[in-house]
DNA sequence: ATAAACCATGGACCAGAGTCAACGGTTATA
DNA sequence: TATAACCGTTGACTCTGGTCCATGGTTTAT
């Protein structure tokens, strides 16, 4: 498919879509035989759009997602240890999670106090 | 305690400090009957710190940040729904969490899958 | 065949959340 | 009393993750 539709079927912008393209977090089928330039994506390209938006919400940068979804072929060191890095971005997504959890939990207190003790009371 | 203290306590740098304290999310007893006009914060300001730092990881901007912490009072709108805009932030960060734990889950099976299969057989 | 809809590229611009440096005043310590 | 360590302000700068625009080529629908 190409970016329009692919953009609408995610609801990411084609500009974002690029964006991720150049980081190579996703690529199309570009050139090949067509007279034009356009990017053709395979269906999956949904399914990655839908973890790059999960990650982000989990914080993780597109750098570090670019290491993750090349298969740890952007992280240059000889010695790179994907296992490490994996278990690092692990521990770090579940520190978010429970940091999130925590506030999570005040903004509910709040709210059920703002019930028992409202501004304008009736 | 003065701003250097905080900020080893908390882990939060001096110039984050004072950048939260412009927005309106922390407060000091500035001047009063002081000779210099050193930022003086009131114990609880580590609390408030640490808060600050749960939002942002569960993905709070500092604007909202405001609103919340300032009792709502830095939303104008006279007609401000202190409840609906609690009830939206909680569903965002209930969203977010979600989308958290499905990345999490996703970083889980492939860290599996690499043990299972490595590249480097030994 | 012509207009509407789509696509590409490049570069400028934006917001959020800081960081950093320069300069000068204050406090604490050797 | 030096001198280090601290504090304040201002303004510039950074990084991330985009958006917007101008320009020009390609498809699609009428």
């Amino acid at each position: 498919m190409r970016i329009g539709e692919l953009s609408r079927r995610v609801g990411v912008s084609r500009d974002a879509i690029r964006l991720y393209e150049r980081r190579g977090l996703i690529q199309s089928e570009a050139g090949e035989a067509k007279t034009n330039n356009y990017r053709v994506y395979p269906e999956d390209a949904v399914l990655t759009l839908e973890l790059i938006r999960d990650a982000q919400a989990a914080g993780v940068t597109l750098a570090d997602l670019s290491i993750l979804i090349g298969q740890f072929a952007a992280a240059d060191g000889e010695d790179f240890d994907g296992d490490a890095f994996l278990a690092a971005k692990i521990a770090e997504v579940e520190a978010r999670i429970d940091q999130s959890q925590r506030f999570l939990k005040t903004l509910k207190t709040t709210r059920q106090a703002l019930k028992d003790a409202p501004k304008n009371p009736a």
